[in-house]
DNA sequence: CTACTTTGGCAACGGTGTTGCCAAAGTGCA
DNA sequence: TGCACTTTGGCAACACCGTTGCCAAAGTAG
């Protein structure tokens, strides 16, 4: 690390606070004690974050009997994100300010089956959009946001139709989130099943030319994962999702944990029950397989038992203590799951002497959750919130 | 961070280069571009670190057509760690030097049930005996070690009859290796199943005060997995360990990781068959419970195919392409555990259509590596190797 | 012996966080 | 209303980090 370096390593220390405190605001002594920093430090990152206009003042704490703090908070229109959600049969796309607040939606039915090139397309229209909603509220709201230099676009290559108002609108890049296996790092798809067309197609390559912005992909559980993560849940948790497969993403120490190859975080086929019945997969008595077969015949409280163990297995391998559960399944009975997964877990954790209680909840977020965690893939790394443990990322 | 804080993160990464070359030697480009600092910084670092007493030359490369390269090594003698793994029934201790090559050995035998005074006094004794060996060795072998400064040891509180001659021996700290559940931070034991004096012992602390040293604590399976990753053997991987009992320690992104309360890693209890033969848990199905009856039964096959199953979902969870076994049990027939469990992880990730084949291999180190990585307990921090994504290590 | 390549230190520099100091802006009490 | 006190936060000088430009040292190649 050399000294530019510390440079972005303090600030995005202050943007992460800042970022965390939401509206409200944060006062520099906080931030200095916070980040570990002095405060007349905290007080010149903070002079250049608002030279860049990416953080501005916030009103005033109520006096302690000296002068009053001044609070600060991140500009919202200092940057946009658009976050996408791809899905075999529909398409949910928002645009997100700096902040994390969605300030625009699409949503569109695509079909794998017709192919790679059809859905980019869905795909580039609905960010066009966004991205022209984005321009239009910068132009409106806020007035100083268009005309500032925006340090994290650097705008190297040849600007393409959509590129030149994305820029001036200050959208910085697109996260795209997806079902299945794929390479976060290189961007490309890997066993699509039933869509072999799929299979290593280079989709962030194409999308990023097409749009002409920087573009990140990833599992669709784990943009979830970083949405929940950066929304402040905990510092360390795993969200299960549960809808037509089974998936998890992993948070561990604040970072979304991706594993060597983006592909931590399958959790659909861990086996819980030996020689038990065959999945899909080929292997016998996965969690999603029993998970599913229960679902199909009505018995619920089965379903979630089995998902309570594999989850035990997982807080107890990771010593966490929080689950979150999501998807169209859990979402159909919140309270059954919730109830029968924590049932399963506690009981192993008092069996296990634990001090602390795990906790099992539904995810917050609804259904744009997964969009929203997209979008957040652009703006983590401004927070210094890039992947834990992750060394394929840190090109 | 700091400008402190900046200059011992880029040390440690010198030095932590310098260390995983081993003897050999590093020559001051290469630290330049595997830090990615520019040649001028690292000459200054290694010029700082060399006035430490830290770091020296090791001769030069041959020329490639200008002047040779110098080489760098880490000066063994200019620190040195005990390591102790304490057993129910035995007590191991090592003395090993900076670059972590093992110099001392002292072995008792412990019974917990002569209470816990008695095992501390045990322990004092064997780390007393390798700090004289550390002493005689430094005065005997390396003339300048003992005069020079350490810059490790604040020395703070009042010397101890230890104390001195540890200084002056260079010992930097003890760490300590134990079997099941405890507090890395805070050094406490929990739950000893049948020993309840020892359940909440302050261990760390009463050592430390006895030894006038630090001490660090950690799991067993912790300690052997971090003395593999500080040994090189892979970046992600899990250390699975079947003794008399079975449990695993996770490295992941090149750290240790712990979860938040030292927790992780508990391997053991695992539930691969649900409603399955009752485990001493209590839960039903537990890997520990299913490997150790097929043991006992004789059906290594059976035992190394179960512990497979856990093992396939571990990798599948964590996306790790390495995983090394070790234990007596494992030790009894290593070629059985290393066939029987790659096959079940190989089939897994062939159905899985995964790249690149996961590694199934026995741990090496043998018998003293647990010891061996208790004592890089103590080292791994002057090489910027704190655990991975373990928040409550940051104090 | 000369020309060239490669290594690595010296000196000056820009920029980081830190320290010492003090103006600004409040409260509290006489 | 006025003075003392507290708290905030900027200004200026500073120490120290990695960087840049330069060049001596130490080899090879012809």
């Amino acid at each position: 690390m050399n000294l530019p370096g510390l440079r972005g390593h303090n600030a995005a220390l202050v943007l992460d606070l800042l970022r965390g405190a939401g509206g409200g605001g944060v006062g520099r002594l906080e931030l200095a004690e916070r980040t570990g920093l002095t405060p007349q430090a905290v007080s010149k990152i903070v002079a250049r974050l608002r030279g860049e206009g990416l953080v501005a003042e916030a009103g005033r704490r109520a006096s302690t009997g000296g002068k009053p703090q001044t609070l600060l908070r991140l500009v919202p229109g200092a940057g946009y994100a658009v976050g996408v959600q791809l899905e075999r049969d529909a398409l949910v796309a928002v645009l997100v300010d700096l902040t994390g607040v969605v300030i625009g939606e699409r949503r569109a039915a695509v079909d794998f089956s017709d192919g790679v090139d059809s859905v980019v397309e869905v795909a580039v229209g609905a960010v066009s959009a966004l991205v022209g909603t984005a321009s239009a509220g910068v132009e409106a709201g806020a007035p100083r946001t268009g005309g500032c230099a925006h340090p994290f676009r650097p705008a190297e290559r040849l600007p393409t139709a959509l590129e030149g108002s994305a820029a001036a609108a200050g959208v910085l890049g697109v996260g795209l989130a997806l079902p299945g296996p794929l390479d976060h790092a290189s961007g490309v798809l890997h066993r699509v099943t039933g869509f072999p067309e799929w299979d290593g197609y280079p989709l962030r390559e194409v999308l990023a030319e097409r749009l002409g912005l920087p573009v990140a992909v990833d599992k669709d559980t784990n943009a979830a994962a970083l949405g929940l993560a950066l929304a402040g849940v905990a510092e360390s948790f795993a969200y299960l999702h549960l809808g037509t497969g089974l998936g998890a993403g992993l948070v561990l120490g604040g970072g979304v944990y991706r594993g060597a190859r983006t592909g931590a975080g399958e959790f659909g086929h861990q086996v819980v029950r030996m020689d038990g019945p065959l999945c899909e997969c080929g292997a016998r008595g996965c969690v999603e397989a029993l998970c599913l077969a229960a679902v199909a015949r009505g018995d619920l409280d089965e379903a979630a038992r089995a998902l309570g163990t594999a989850a035990g297995n997982l807080v107890a391998l990771l010593d966490i203590d929080l689950v979150l559960l999501g998807g169209r399944t859990v979402g159909a009975a919140e309270e059954l799951f919730v109830r029968g997964v924590g049932a399963v877990v506690a009981e192993r954790a008092r069996r296990e002497g634990a001090g602390a209680a795990v906790g099992v909840r539904v995810a917050p977020g609804g259904e744009r959750g997964v969009a929203e965690g997209a979008a957040q893939l652009v703006l983590a790394p401004l927070f210094g919130r890039a992947s834990a443990a992750f060394p394929a990322n840190r090109t």
